[in-house]
DNA sequence: CCGTATTGTTTCGTACGCGAAACATATTCC
DNA sequence: GGAATATGTTTCGCGTACGAAACAATACGG
């Protein structure tokens, strides 16, 4: 643990966070954008490109690729199947699983949307050279994969505090 | 505009988009556990510590500072009102502005939870060092800068697609 | 002054997004 | 093989989140 942390790390600190808030609103936004011209939502446009590129999948296999929960994407899909963009099948081997495929009608339009919804970002990161794209990636996973330790310690002690005190009253 | 972009180049953008998106998901989810602790929602404790750091502002006001729009707000300040943690205090000089004020009550709560949300990433920053923090905040802010001029520009244009199309039919 | 545009906030409708509980089917262990 | 358990999905309740429209008050032009 850092010892004295100078203040203007802290102000550095924060100026990331606001530039990583910055780029995640701007791209659901860009998605979202991207999205109404097929009279679709930001999600259903993922939900498709993801369906054309890798085919049928369970909806749980389908909630781990976009980091959302079973229940959400059950709306998502209850919304996109009352669209006839996709259908439900129930898997023959375990009828418990559900094979969301895409119908024609959904296929035709994630034909139509050639661009990535994420293509904004990529011009933007286009104008980083590669070494700093490649610095920029290992500096976001370093990042990352601190912030995955971390929370895995907090998830498993989830006791009273295992969080570093910040100097701060914790009495009450 | 690049002539040709090795194919690696466009792997690693998707691996900083995912890089980013884990990082900010990360960040909701902590904040969210956070809350919790008081009976908070994630937003609510945003402002909550917001307004114990800048004191008495407009409702528009606070939603620049989250990054939201009024009507979300709205809905945030309502649920908080009820919850008596904050009050409304129309303003005498302009009639149609909203000032929102912490109750004793949030302000008490808003003291009480010293850990600033973002703490966890403070961490998982200070697992760079001073240089490469830096680094990070300047390829970051040259990307969000970009993605703005960009967005601006397709803004301004609004009309059928100054998008680089992407090689995909564009008709329908 | 009066009408019109502008600005600040709320209302409404819709779509996520989550966690907990309900439910259905599979698996395991005795 | 039947109870206990685990896994996949849906349901429910709640809180964001957004855009468009409604509404209120102010500013502006004539």
């Amino acid at each position: 643990m850092p010892a004295a942390i100078p203040s203007d790390i802290k102000l550095e600190v924060d100026q990331v966070l606001e530039a990583l808030l910055y780029l995640y609103t701007e791209s659901r936004r860009v998605t979202k954008e991207l999205a109404r011209k097929a009279e679709l939502t930001g999600p259903q446009l993922t939900v498709l490109k993801l369906l054309e590129g890798v085919g049928d999948i369970s909806l749980s296999e389908l909630s781990d690729r976009i980091r959302a929960q079973n229940s959400t994407v059950t709306g998502i899909i209850d919304r996109m199947e009352r669209e006839d963009l996709v259908v439900r099948a129930r898997s023959t081997e375990d009828r418990r699983v559900v094979h969301i495929r895409l119908t024609d009608k959904g296929a035709r339009i994630a034909r139509e949307i050639a661009v990535e919804p994420m293509e904004i970002f990529r011009v933007a990161l286009d104008s980083l050279s590669p070494g700093e794209t490649r610095d920029l990636l290992k500096l976001l996973t370093k990042v990352a994969r601190r912030v995955q330790t971390v929370v895995k310690r907090d998830v498993a002690g989830e006791g009273p505090s295992p969080h570093p005190r910040p100097a701060g009253r914790s009495k009450e």
